[in-house]
DNA sequence: CCCAAAATCACCCGAAAGTATGAAGGCAAA
DNA sequence: TTTGCCTTCATACTTTCGGGTGATTTTGGG
């Protein structure tokens, strides 16, 4: 019980105790320099010196301790904010099958034509013939201008 | 001049002219209490209360700010709303040149590597040792994705 | 002026993309 | 049932892409 005490206001009672320490000190330099004609600026001296040291030790315990916060802005990316709606219109006007969609979308991320082949399950010339037609329907010739046109037509995210 | 030193060492003179000042008071102190009794033990608590409070604003003066880091993530929308903007950022980082990215927009937009080398009125070659150095500063395999990677990046429009 | 980076071009070669054509099975509407 | 579309797959061929290497010219900054 004491203890918890002694230890919760440890501070206090460290100042306490250096005050009392002080105290004897005091009464002992008195009886030990009194005698002497300048030794009242010595007592002084070791007065201000110890207080000082008091103080600051005092401040450092007591003070809580300065923060400086640096802000460092890092940029993050988030996919839009408006989630993808597909332009159903241009979808059935150009006579796009859901098939030839999966692949337009896989084509956009980059896949190659045997990586699509793969993840569909299929056959590279099947992917190869879904990609002649889409690129005939959407009137480019290749992939890439595909690509760019299927987005503009927002038919891709 | 001597003002950019009294700036420069604010706290080292205002610790001297405080020690300055407190000689003047125990000097004042001393003609004024030596003639009480216990003169002494109120001069002695005075001096006691001065360097303890000398000391703790020592202390908050000169003790160094401890430094934080905050990092603070920043949700950045693309609209297309807003005009492209380049990020310069990830351009200087990825030590692309303006030839290159050049490249990379045509690239985007469609267009064959003869394409571009007509457009540009540079060779097939140059084209494509132009995209090779693209492809490994984007740490990318192929055009696709190397016009998936910038858009993300916001290279190119 | 000199150096380093950028830009230019060439040749070879393999991989990937794209064209052309044909064909088979499924499925739904006419 | 027939017709049309989708999906699947194949073969053969051409074009384009991309890597690797090496070289020359331009150009901007110290």
């Amino acid at each position: 019980m004491i203890f918890r005490v002694l230890k919760k206001n440890k501070t206090i009672w460290l100042y306490g105790a250096s005050l009392a320490i002080l105290l004897f000190l005091l009464k002992w330099l008195e009886l030990r320099f009194i005698i002497y004609d300048h030794a009242f600026e010595v007592y002084a001296g070791a007065i201000a010196v110890f207080f000082t040291s008091l103080g600051i030790w005092l401040a450092i315990k007591l003070t809580k301790p300065k923060v400086e916060t640096v802000v460092i802005e890092k940029e993050i990316y988030r996919s839009s904010a408006i989630p993808f709606v597909l332009n159903e219109k241009a979808f059935t006007q150009l006579g796009i099958s859901k098939r030839e969609l999966e692949v337009l979308q896989l084509m956009a991320e980059g896949h190659t034509n045997q990586g699509i082949a793969d993840e569909l399950f299929v056959s590279l010339n099947t992917i190869k013939t879904h990609g002649s037609r889409i690129f005939e329907k959407l009137d480019v010739k290749n992939r890439t201008q595909a690509i760019d046109k299927a987005k503009k037509l927002r038919l891709i995210a």
